[in-house]
DNA sequence: TCTATGTATTGATATATGTCATTATCTTTG
DNA sequence: CAAAGATAATGACATATATCAATACATAGA
């Protein structure tokens, strides 16, 4: 994936832009391209932050982000892993012009922000942009939803079956996969303390569910797995 | 408020009419129109249910809907309460045509059904109407979120601050009210069991925090249960 | 290489919360 | 009005989970 010669060519010949961009014309790809910045985050790096306004439209090209709501007691709540090429828009677009939660890169990462009044002006003259727009805000609610069941009922083995399956089936698509995120982080995921975290992981380890590595992680036992998930 | 006289005029007269539809030219009210049920529902009649097919739009002109998610063992989470003149609309239309959480009535109440497909014609045909649906569905989302935070991230009294603040504020906008919502409800809107639910309601009595008579409420301290709200 | 710093792990303990059983209270209905 | 069924309330107890403290391990600098 030779990305970089790409993107310098425009949004047109752009192989990384996010799906819904799929069904613009060449102009609207040029109106883009011309409010467009690239720009590079470290890992570690915050991208946006809970409570600023929000600006832009953000497309992740390269690397992965973590998106975490900040809430009391510096406790997180991660939403979610977010991977190329997908976009991170919060629904502060159209409501306060604020972000409502943080978005941090968890690898070092690319990312397109365009203009706002940009994105905006294309989900009102192009009804083909804004339908995919809506079902891509659809989705993730639909995801919202199952995160909810997950969180307020099910206990701490279900709560981190769901995390190892998400990272197994979402983020990483792989079943041996290494991951850059903290224990803390998969806490976070899980709405646990890091102890209670470590814990759990530990005894999937013991009963031979998963192996753990450090940061490598392999499902050996899928089927107990699933089950854990789905009797909470 | 003799709605029932109005509607019977159709959507051009309408008074009860979600504000989303404000923008709209007769043509496109009257279109509504002619794709348009009203129903009633009784107090306790499930309005749409979990994992069947998503037809309409729905509008509610009166009466009060609880909207939830059914879990694991039996346990639902009621994700709000909907009061008139609101819309009920899952995520489920903008991608598999399902709907992704119950409605029930709580109250007597009546509802305008209109057919999707003249739903989404209108996103697609009138971009203030887009921009406003959009709007809406962001303000959910953002309300999502704090009930993330205050289902995760609280303990239960909280938790149950916040439902009461919740009631108060936002379902029957005065201070003492009367709720047709059972301890049951209750719980499932703070995450936990009723038993629980009840014995924190009776220490914020106890503590003089508020007053409770069978199903009517009174906060008595609104300053100390706004306090137990943000310590979580 | 050694120290320093952060992260991970573990065990002991405190606390929050759920479950179960029982009784009380209210509502419906014959 | 009485009986039956639901909902509410309470207490005793079990369990899930967080917290605290100590230790181990890794990693980055000097």
């Amino acid at each position: 994936m030779n990305q970089n010669s790409q993107y310098i060519k425009g949004c047109a010949v752009c192989q990384d832009k996010s799906d819904i961009f799929g069904g613009l014309c060449l102009t609207e790809l040029n109106q883009i391209d011309d409010k467009r910045i690239e720009v590079h985050f470290k890992a570690g790096e915050l991208i946006f932050k809970q409570g600023t306004p929000n600006m832009h439209f953000l497309c992740l090209t390269k690397g992965k982000v973590k998106t975490y709501i900040e809430g009391y007691n510096d406790k997180n709540l991660i939403l979610g892993i977010v991977k190329p090429v997908e976009y991170i828009l919060g629904p502060g677009i159209y409501a306060d012009q604020m972000h409502h939660f943080s978005a941090m890169a968890i690898e070092d990462s690319m990312a397109c922000l365009v203009d706002l009044a940009t994105f905006k002006g294309l989900i009102r003259t192009n009804p083909e942009f804004a339908e995919d727009f809506l079902k891509k805000v659809s989705l993730q609610s639909i995801y919202n939803y199952e995160l909810f069941i997950s969180l307020t009922q099910k206990q701490m083995p279900g709560r981190i079956a769901d995390v190892l399956l998400y990272m197994k089936d979402k983020v990483y698509e792989s079943n041996p996969f290494r991951t850059t995120l903290s224990r803390q982080d998969l806490a976070d995921m899980s709405g646990m303390s890091k102890e209670s975290a470590i814990r759990i992981l530990r005894e999937f380890k013991d009963e031979g569910i998963i192996q753990v590595n450090g940061n490598e992680f392999e499902i050996i036992n899928m089927e107990h797995l699933v089950k854990i998930s789905q009797t909470g």
